[in-house]
DNA sequence: TTCATTTCTTAATCTTGATTAAGTTTTTTC
DNA sequence: GAAAAAACTTAATCAAGATTAAGAAATGAA
């Protein structure tokens, strides 16, 4: 199995290599091209998916027709569309891919089957669902205490390796803001 | 056991009665008068509560002295500090009670405790946190694709019984808005 | 190496909603 | 039931950041 996740799971729990193993064996490698959809909307999301490489960033289109990002995928994340794949709906976001990305792929089809032969997954997902509420709250917290200026300064002194890997405009749209904006900003900072 | 809490649980996962019983035994019951706190910033978050009735709000003071308010508990709802139970460290956020409010502790000392003796918990508790984690990912949507007015009317609309219970100031600061301004929409909606 | 596409910049104007500063109404408390 | 505290309203002014409309730079493709 990709050592990143073997590392990144037991940060999380402790597992044997015999569960790491049958772990390993409910997951399906992908690869999509830059620019290639993972997740459109209208479809069903299936699956969630552990970014081994690449980037990807998940958006919906908003009631004026811009594409509105919600946030980004990079390597050792995992991304879904929970909404979708919890409630079995159609999805209203796409997952596309900023860069080519290399993924991993575990099915909810078979999900349960996972938890019951290695039920320490329970575990692992509860608890990485409890850290990326306390990031998407803290998230909350500077969109209402921060101006602009201080979200981007922030985003881009928090996350240093997104101002090389992915367009200006896209953090913008990330952070809520015109990319005309962030140019000023920008100009601003210099 | 609290009859809500019961079927709170088995909304979630199927668990049987014994089980229920051990769950329960977990359980500390709490009262606390409006005003009064759950947690004040510096303390360590130590328990998860279930509000069985009565009402809550979690906030924190922004850079300008405001409280600005994060979100509101209400019967039938989980609350805790995440960031500070489970990084164990001291709370940045209040919990205060809005109305006077019955409460069902659950302590994180004995959680893992919980969790062996009735593995269900951490499926309930993973289920929860992706339940939680859609609707706060929505809220982003909202903030970002709805402007002020539209973001009040639609709160107003989904939480109906909030407009009742919640002075109108508290659900300007969830809403990261000035009081004056909803005074403002609430005339013009008239 | 040229053409096309994508990304970024600049500047003027306009909107949304904050701020300030009263004043009014409602709720609590004694 | 009077006084105090809490909650809400109104209106004027102000600021942050959107929008519009060019154009410039960078990247990619043929």
């Amino acid at each position: 199995m990709n050592p990143n996740l073997i590392e990144y799971i037991r940060r999380y729990v402790s597992i044997s290599e015999t569960e790491i193993n049958i772990f390993q064996s409910y997951l399906k490698p992908k690869r999509i091209q830059k620019k290639e959809f993972l997740l459109k909307a209208g479809q069903f999301c299936k699956s969630r998916y552990f970014i081994t490489k690449g980037c990807v960033r998940l958006f919906y289109i908003d009631n004026k027709g811009n594409e509105q990002i919600i946030h980004f995928g990079i390597d050792n994340w995992w991304i879904t569309d929970y909404e979708s794949l919890i409630n079995n709906k159609p999805s209203t976001l796409n997952i596309q891919a900023i860069e080519n990305t290399e993924l991993l792929e575990l099915p909810q089809e078979t999900f349960d089957e996972l938890c019951h032969k290695v039920p320490q997954t329970e575990r692992l997902f509860r608890k990485i669902m409890e850290k990326t509420y306390i990031a998407i709250q803290k998230r909350i917290e500077y969109i209402y205490s921060l101006k602009g200026e201080d979200q981007f300064q922030l985003f881009i002194s928090a996350n240093p390796e997104f101002a090389q890997r992915v367009p200006q405009y896209m953090i913008a749209s990330y952070l809520g803001m015109s990319p005309e904006f962030v140019s000023k900003i920008r100009a601003k900072m210099k």
